[in-house]
DNA sequence: TTAAAACCTATTAATTCCCATAGATTCCCA
DNA sequence: TGGGAATCTATGGGAATTAATAGGTTTTAA
């Protein structure tokens, strides 16, 4: 088993910055909030959505934030799934224990505590960036998000090949898209 | 392989030149939106077809847009496939978090925020260069693509080579399709 | 009994909706 | 096959809605 894509839903994309309030609040952006809001089908009418916040790895300073509908396949696939014992242990402690259910406010608002904010070293009164990343979304420092998007570029530069120059993102899709094919076409 | 794009879509092709408004909206080229309607089969009866925008790298400063069967495809490719640690970690963080999903207007227009023309150096109240480029169409300054095609014809010519005096297009394109022939018999 | 969380309302800026029009293209029939 | 009618395309703009943010008030819980 593994997350099958069949029924998910659509994917997070995109950037945005929002600023922290003094209370500790910030706006979820709009787009992010529709899906949370299809990937918590089971609540009260006239309810709004939830979402599940896990705190990111100490590599990785940032809040990563999953729909319910997505961290129940999550939780299910660490307590049922077919998992080395280790890795069972470690992946049940880490995100069972590193994680906060947040139901939004009627605004669109989570209101991340002291301790959130302190672990992912996000400030009140000030902007914090929202990422995108397909299964789930991730709240950053800007800063470090900004260190961490060359990190990236580097990464993906080097992963380009000698074509470096020339790098363009349809080619380097198309390529992987093509090797995909020839892969299916093989088994 | 290659040459083989079995069940995709038609192909983006050809070049226009639109008008962004006050309010950063353009109209997509009429032959794309009928490309984008047949990608976006999923929607709801009545509603407008989406698109999805990656903005280019910083070496190819304008927008690119895709189909969202095309995108689907790369999605799925880039959160379930099957491709290495390194090289998931990397396409999912750079190219989700560089795209967003716009959809249509009843008009045939997608609204660009300020942000997103800011990235590709497209302006309010000014023409906007298309070009249909098969998987995908491109957004782009007028003045930037001007440039970008004479560095594409550039190299053309050195393709071309030694017969550049008398370079003909068919001529090229019919050598490339001998090549193409040889090379799947030799399979 | 005090800090944090939840609730409610307000403001402004951006986005979307809706309708309108001029010009081009296509359709259709005499 | 000529030309009027109907349709489609690109564009414009006012009105309505939504998004992001701010802050006061009440409730909850340690």
């Amino acid at each position: 088993m593994a997350l099958q894509e069949s029924e998910q839903h659509e994917a997070f994309r995109g950037k945005s910055t929002h600023k922290v309030d003094s209370k500790g609040r910030v706006s979820i952006p709009a787009d992010f909030r529709k899906i949370l809001e299809v990937g918590d089908s089971g609540r009260e009418p006239g309810a709004t959505a939830s979402t599940v916040i896990v705190y990111g790895p100490p590599q990785q300073e940032c809040l990563l934030c999953y729909s319910l509908e997505t961290i129940n396949k999550l939780d299910r696939l660490i307590m049922w799934g077919n998992l080395p014992q280790q890795k069972k242990r470690v992946f049940q402690h880490y995100f069972l224990t590193s994680s906060v259910r947040a139901q939004l406010d009627p605004n669109g608002r989570i209101s991340m505590s002291a301790d959130l904010r302190e672990k992912s070293r996000l400030d009140v009164n000030a902007p914090v960036r929202f990422a995108g990343t397909g299964t789930h979304f991730e709240i950053w420092n800007p800063a470090l998000h900004d260190a961490y998007e060359v990190s990236i570029d580097d990464q993906l530069k080097s992963l380009a090949g000698p074509d470096a120059e020339s790098f363009n993102i349809s080619v380097l899709l198309d390529r992987e898209m093509q090797n995909e094919r020839s892969q299916s076409n093989a088994d």
